[in-house]
Parts: C-alpha cells; structure tokens; sequence
DNA sequence: TATGAATGAGCCTTCATTCAT
DNA sequence: TATGAATGAAGGCTCATTCAT
C-alpha cells in the first residue's frame, strides 16, 4: 500500500498510458476504429478492459492521445537548420534529404495514418490537427519559408507561387504514400521509394528554377 | 396483368436503388459508415427501413454500390483524345484542361472520397478499386503513355520517370484536395483552384521539359 | 368484372384456400412454423403475398386451417364396421386391418406431423385438438368400446383396463412413427412396418387375450 | 491476484451456467424456442441481457445446452443390473420398475420435452440426439438385449421380434406421456399412472411370454 | 490499482401485414 | 381479385463502460 514516490508514479502511470496507447494504435491500425473493441485492446496492452479505464476515460480518448504520443516532429530541426543555399546543386541536396526524411517518417507512420483515415467522421477538429501531423504536409509551412529565401536570392521563379509549391512536393509524394502504405498495402509501380524520391526532387527543382532560357514562348 | 411492363418495372428499381444511395452517401459522408444508421439512411431517402432491404442486402451492399453508381469515368475521354501534341504551350494547354477536370471531377466528388475513408478498414480490395476511380491517380496510366510519347518525340527530357511523373502530378493536387475537401473543410492557402492548378501544372511542366542549358552542374 | 356465379366463385374460392394450404404445410413442414415465412408460401403456391391474404387472415389461420383441410378421419368408418368378432382369428384380422390403416394413414400425414409439432407453442387448445387427429391416438374410443365389447364376449381378459390398452396399440405404433418419420427421418431399427405391425399386433393380441392358463402366479 | 482461484472461477462460471440455461429451458417450455427472448431469459435468470452472451454465445448455444446439463441418464443403470431372471413374477417385478422410473423420468423432465418439441426444424441431428436420450426410448437397446436373453431362457416367445417388442414397452408409456404431459397437459383417461403402468406391464408381459397353450388356432 | 463480470443502450436485419395500383 | 412494394415493430447480438471485489 506504500506509495511509489510521486516521480516514480508518475512515470509509472506514463509507461502504462504509453503501453496501452501502443496497443490500442496497432488494434486500430488493424481493424480500423469502430471495428477496434476495448477487449482487444486490453488483450493486446496484457491488461484488463478496466484497467484501460484507469487509465483513458473513453475509447475515443484513446484515440486523441495516440498522436500526442507517438508522432513526433522530426522535420522541423531539419528544415530548420536549412540555410538559405547558394547553389541548386545544394538545394537538391538539401531537398532530398528533406524528402527521404519524409518518406521515411510517414513509412514509419503508417499504421497511424491508417488509424487516422478510420478515425476520421469521429475525430474532432482538434485531434484532426494532431493526427495530421502524421502527414509530411505540416512541413510545409517552413518549406515555404524556404522557397521565398530561394526566389529573393534569384535561384527560383521570381513568379513561383511558394505557398502552392510548398504544398506541391509533399504532395508527389504523399500521392504514393497514401496509395501504397494505407489504401492498397502494395506498390503502385514498380519502383522503390529510393528511384521515386530522386525523380520528385528532380521534377519539382526543374518546376521551381530559373531557366537561362525558357521552352515556352 | 397489375405487372407493370418489364422495363418500367426495371427503371422504377433503378430509381428507389439511386435515391437509396444518394441518402446513403450522404449521411456516410455526414457521419462516417459506422456512425450512420439505417434508420437514418431511410429517413433521408423518405422511406422505412425495411424498404432498404427490398433493394440492398446489407448496409455493406450499400457501401460497395455507391460508388458503381455514381462514379462515372469522365477523363478517360480527356485523355483519350489527348493527341502527342507538337509544342510546349499545347501541353500546357492539355495538362490544364486534364487537371482542371481532376479538381472539378474530385471535388464533386468529395462526398464519396469521404465516404471512402471512413469505410477504408471495411472495404474488400474489390470495392476499394472501385471506390479510388474516384481519385485522380487513376487516370496515371494514361498520362504515363502521353509523357513517354513526348519523350519520345523529344519534348521532355529523355531521362524523365515517365511512371513516376504520372503520379506526381495528381499528387500535386491530390495534396489540396484531400487537405481542403476531406479533412479540413476550409482552404489550406489563400488561392482558390484557378491559381492552384496552373501554377502546379507550371511547376510539373518546367519540371519535365527539356531545357536548353541545364541551370545544375 | 362480371363475379361468376355463387357457386363458381365459391368453388374457385376454395380451391384458392386448398392450393395455398398446400403449398403453407410444405413449407411449414420443411422449415417448421416459425422459419416459414409468407413469401415462402405464395412462392410455393404460385400466388403472390398479398393475396394469400384474401383467403386467410394471418399466418396462425393458415396453420390452424391445415388440418381441417388435409386430415380426414379414416380410421371411423374402419372401425365402426367392425362387428364383435367371434373368435381371436377375426379380431387379429381386424387389428391388422386397422393398425395397417393407421400405419399408413399418419406416415402420409408425417409433414403435417411436422407442422404440429414445430408449431406447438403457438397452437390454441382447439386448434391442438384439430391437429391430434394426426394422431392414431383419436382413434383410441372406438377402439376401447370395441375392447369393452370383447371382454364382455370373453375374448379378452375380464381384468384388462380396456381404456388404457386402447391407448397402448396406437402407442406401440406411435413409437416407430414419430421416430423414423418425424425425428430422425431415417428407420429406428432394420424393419419395415410391414414387420413391425404383425409384431405389434401378436404382442398386443396375447397381451391382452384370456389365456386358458396363466403362467404367473 | 484478484483473480480468484481457478476452481473457484470455474465453479462460479459453471453455476451462472446452470442459472441460465434453468431459466432458459422454463422460458422455452413456457413459450417455445421460437417465441422465447432473450430479453425474457434474461429477466428469468435475474441476468442483463448482455450477461447471458458472456457464457453462451447465440440463442442457440443455450437450446442445445440445456439437455447437456439437465439431462442425467438415470435408466441405464436400472437396466444394467438387470440380471435375466428366472420367473415370469421376477421379470414382471422387473419391468415395473423399469417402466415407473421411465415414467417418472420423462415427468420429471416433461419441461425439455416440450423445448425439444417446440424446436424440432432448428435442432441439429446432434442436437436432437441429446435431446432424445429425454425419450424412455434410448434404453431401448438394453430392453431388447435383455428380451433376447429371455427367449434364449425359455421365458419369451421364441418367435418374438425382441427389437420391435423393446421398442413397443416404451411406445406404450410414451403416448400416455406425450398425450398428457406435451400435448393436453390433462388427463387423457381418468387414470393415474399408478394404474396405468402396471397395465402396461401385465399386457406386455402377456404379449411376449411363452403360454402353454395358446388360445388362436 | 487491477480485474473481469455485469450492464443495457443501440443497431442491423427479418418478416407479417397493409394498401395503392 | 391480384400484386408486390412499403411498412415498422421486434429481437438477437455487440460492446463501451461501470463497479464490486
């Protein structure tokens, strides 16, 4: 009956959110939320349905906090340390290290976003902005940061928009993220991430630069 | 002899199938496919319950044949018709009528690709199929032969990922489409679809094109 | 719309009511009272479900209707023409012929047996009652005075409880009928009732005849 | 550690079991199994509904249950230890015991008799098996194995079909008993079963034994 | 705090019955 | 009279949540 010291509580408690949270995302992810039961989750976390309840007030509860856990922004340090370049061959550089990071950390994130999707007509408008941090977009905002650097410096389009670019790269791939990493589970095409990353980069730096001389009349 | 003539029999069917799935879709969209009810599914198509069942099995049946029946393909013939075009500006010109449509095509649609998510853990693989027809990304097959025919002829670089391009593209939009349409409800930048589309389709285009003088080393 | 004659239209009407009786004690029979359902019944009696309706109030009248249709009383005449018999020869020969009409007349009667049984519940006494004559059981009176008549002939033992060996017959018989017809569907043991029947019969002869010695004490 | 200990466990989950399946078997009795509802055994077993799925799984679960549970095989025993005897008086005494623990048996049990006839189309052959061995007829085998060892003896007929016969004796109690306590639940002579099996006895006794002379031609 | 049995509201589905044509 | 679409009450079953131990 001696009680644990408060930190040590405290960090009980948080091992138990963190272990019942880890079950409950891969039960969602499995079945989908309305399909997910407190039963197996509890099954899953090695606890009882009401322990769960000790614990999270409500089914939905479980939901919100998942994100809150598990999704951290590890984009933001890399973007923030991205220096205004000189040259494109640094911004290509600099861009696909941004985008491998994404790539990989929506991989990662998979089992969310598909939680995410299942979740959706319940989520709050709240838990939505939390859950969408699973997507690369919430990058965006910094990449557009970027870009702007890019056009006053004279390395991109003086005429770029860089709020829709900004959303553009993201956008190439996501379009494979979300049809082969939730909807179809298998690849699209038959090529690997490491031959599509390259080619999105290649194909949005072109979109982006200035040219000596434009195709186009 | 009360029997009506067959086709009138036939035609008033369709009718009661189409205003069942035009409520189901509906409050799916309102409410999610696990949130929604028969009942209510019956209320907004002004009829009971039980009549739902004289013309779908399940409340699954009606998920899978909402997009059958609603879901026509109206870029096939877009693309179909897209001859290999001589210059750059009538690329330009056929890449915007393309993603023009896609953006009017999905966003009339967004209701379904609501639909779609909230039931993507419910969904077979067949009835996902169906059900991504509503997405832009299924015309890629298409676009793909069109950007390898304008390789070919010299008008994009030779060293472009025809497959990967495909998809970039609707990924480029897809990205605002399903920020604004599905998940926020609100507009995720300041511009509207007329300023979107042809600065993405601008992006995409200088992007694939072959340039004079390369501006990277 | 000129009605056909009185007569005509009463005849037309009862042949209706036999056709669709018909066709409810298949189906009861098949699927037992409650997994029957109306749409069953007019499918099978070529009728569509509303007009089923015309002829009978509910399901309940079409069961109740049943037996006052199907099952006609055989056996009275046969035993009202049965005199007292002079020796033990004629009254075997009669008990053959009755048991063997007996016999014979609830095997063919075995669906309605099936009705009566899965509706139990649901019949009211009178409707029981009507059923019962399924049974050879409602025979049993006749058979009994019948009995009472050759005791006081001396033919059978003047201790013998006529009332509960006229119930005993139809029970020996009772046995194999409910077993292999309604229960089980397949024979209890390796004999046809042409076996059986002779057998009952001898048991039930010596069983309840005066023996010029007893063997007991 | 809250856990009780197994046994403990066990024996609480079997006698909430028995509860059910006692308020299950009156409810069915009562109503039949078609008209019973869950809702109603879960009133009879002072239970929620919800409670009765934690220890059966449908509504089907509990009819097949119940003659597991309920259903002891009380004659076997009596028949087993019968000897063959060396008196007509000795098979006699014999015979009346056998037959008024029949009686009292199915009486006893008249309540599953009804559940097991009100649910006849649905039981499965296995099902019906269990539900059968209610019936005085499962013994029948041993009835027939010891009227064998009587012919062998001497004491039966020689010409005695022991299979029909073994299946008669019961066939003669079981009209009285579906009759009276199924079907009528009255009287159906003005007899107690006091004098109705020892009738029964005597006139199959009669019926299968040896007479030194007997009285047909 | 942990347990898991108990609860009961909620929902899909069936089907007897009605009724406009 | 015949039809069969429409109705809606009823019931089996699930599962989030509670609570006694």
């Amino acid at each position: 009956m001696a009680r644990p010291a408060f930190k040590g509580k405290t960090q009980l408690e948080e091992s138990r959110r963190t272990q019942i949270l880890a079950a409950a995302s891969k039960v969602f992810a499995r079945r989908g939320y309305h399909r997910a039961t407190i039963a197996e989750i509890a099954k899953a976390s090695r606890l009882s349905e009401g322990s769960i309840y000790n614990y999270f007030r409500s089914k939905e509860d479980l939901l919100v906090n998942i994100p809150r856990h598990f999704v951290q922004p590890v984009l933001t340090p890399l973007l923030e340390q991205m220096p205004v370049p000189g040259t494109i061959a640094d911004v290509e550089r600099q861009l696909l290290a941004l985008t491998t990071a994404m790539v990989g950390r929506v991989r990662a994130n998979a089992k969310f976003l598909k939680v995410f999707f299942s979740a959706l007509p319940t989520l709050s408008a709240q838990a939505k902005v939390e859950y969408i941090r699973v997507l690369p977009i919430y990058a965006a905002e910094l990449l557009e940061r970027f870009l702007r650097a890019g056009i006053a410096r004279g390395l991109f389009r003086p005429d770029l928009d860089a709020a829709v670019a900004a959303r553009a790269l993201p956008g190439m791939l996501l379009i494979f993220l979300i049809m082969q990493e939730v909807l179809l589970e298998r690849p699209l095409i038959e090529r690997g991430y490491d031959q599509i990353v390259p080619e999105v980069v290649r194909i949005f730096l072109f979109g982006v630069t200035r040219h000596r001389e434009e195709s186009r009349t």
